[in-house]
DNA sequence: TGTTGTGAAGTATTTCACAGCC
DNA sequence: GGCTGTGAAATACTTCACAACA
């Protein structure tokens, strides 16, 4: 088992398991590949097809049970655990994530804040010290950071990703307008805002184009 | 010309888009889509075919005209216009947003914000004050926005939304962690940091996993 | 009986490869 | 000669449909 999984896959496993969650708690309940689909917007075929490529734990005539999923989706989706995070940019955006309250409950923990800002470093955000982009390195290390989320503007973002990605980071989340260069083992995931709001006008634009 | 665009192709316009603009702005420049097609992490082919759906405007043996490309680029995506925007929610995420730069540049002018704590309500952010979401019908529809960008705790999400749709909104960015039920015709665009995160830990996981 | 798991069929998207044109 | 535009081929993804089985 287990492919090549395409990226619309992980994300439809990423809504399974958001949908379970949504799905309360008692004992034995159990769910169907109908009532996930219809949760996230998509087939029932689609997430029994999605599900087998990780094995087969659902009970025929049954459906899944919930407990049991959520526990097998949060180990594929690599969330059994804790991720340290380290957040690069202290600015507007950097201070949004911070105090975004899913990040603590979903296991992904900041444990290094970054700026460059001379103001800004060492002022305290919660139990989290700010520290200064020079220390990236060795900060990074002796922390053991795994996961960077890249706030900062779009010149600063190539040589910072890089840096992180030397001193031992595995994933960069980045928030900068330009397409990171890094070695192929260490996934980018990019937020892009212009890019959802172009796809946004792409689509209203299109639609009105074809009324006429 | 013209059929239905897929998503991963609008997403890459907005690259190529991207790259023009980086690219700049000599008289009579041109560009090849083997050049387009390193910067955006595609292929030469991919480029043409992306173009090709909306016309033809490259030169044989030249490449495509910067200039020219970049006007075409922005009619496609619907940005060779200001698009209205109205921000629904100033916590953090709201200001943050508010604050992001690139949003005025590219022809989205944010002309409302509302919130529902009267602390905040009145403030003003720059040109525009903050106002109470029970105005939300009147004010979207006395300023002609056109697009919502929803930053509001999920449960307050799908109401605004729908209200927001009511009020004549053609289209919704959406940072609350539901899917949004609206009518079709109205495109939505989710953004979501805890699918991004574990898309990230997924891959990471995954290739861990292979190397065993 | 009801619902999974999965090959096979059907679509959609990407890549190839080359004629056509500057 | 170089590079686009585009059918045709290849690949990837989704849906169908049904045997298997709790």
């Amino acid at each position: 088992m287990s492919r090549r999984i395409p990226e619309s896959t992980v994300r439809r496993l990423s809504h399974y398991l958001r949908s379970l969650e949504d799905l309360g708690t008692d004992e034995g309940q159990t769910v169907s590949s109908e009532e996930l689909a219809q949760r996230g917007q998509t087939t029932a075929a689609q997430v029994r097809k999605d599900l087998s490529h990780f094995g087969s734990f659902g009970k025929r005539g049954l459906g899944y049970r919930v407990d049991e999923l959520r526990i097998r989706l949060r180990q594929i989706l690599g969330v059994d655990r804790t991720w340290r995070v380290a957040l690069v940019g202290a600015g507007r955006i950097g201070s949004a994530l911070f105090a975004y309250p899913d990040f603590n409950v979903r296991g992904y923990d900041v444990v290094a804040v970054f700026d460059n800002d001379p103001t800004k470093v060492g002022r305290r955000w919660g139990d989290v010290t700010i520290r200064d982009v020079r220390e990236l390195e060795t900060v990074i290390r002796d922390a053991g950071v795994e996961l960077a989320i890249l706030a900062v503007p779009g010149p600063a973002a190539q040589e910072l990703a890089a840096r992180a990605v030397k001193a031992g980071v595995k994933g960069i989340l980045n928030f900068a307008p330009i397409r990171l260069r890094v070695p192929s083992h260490v996934p980018v995931e990019d937020v892009s805002l212009v890019m959802e709001l172009e796809a946004l006008s792409f689509a209203i634009t299109q639609a009105q184009a074809l009324d006429e």
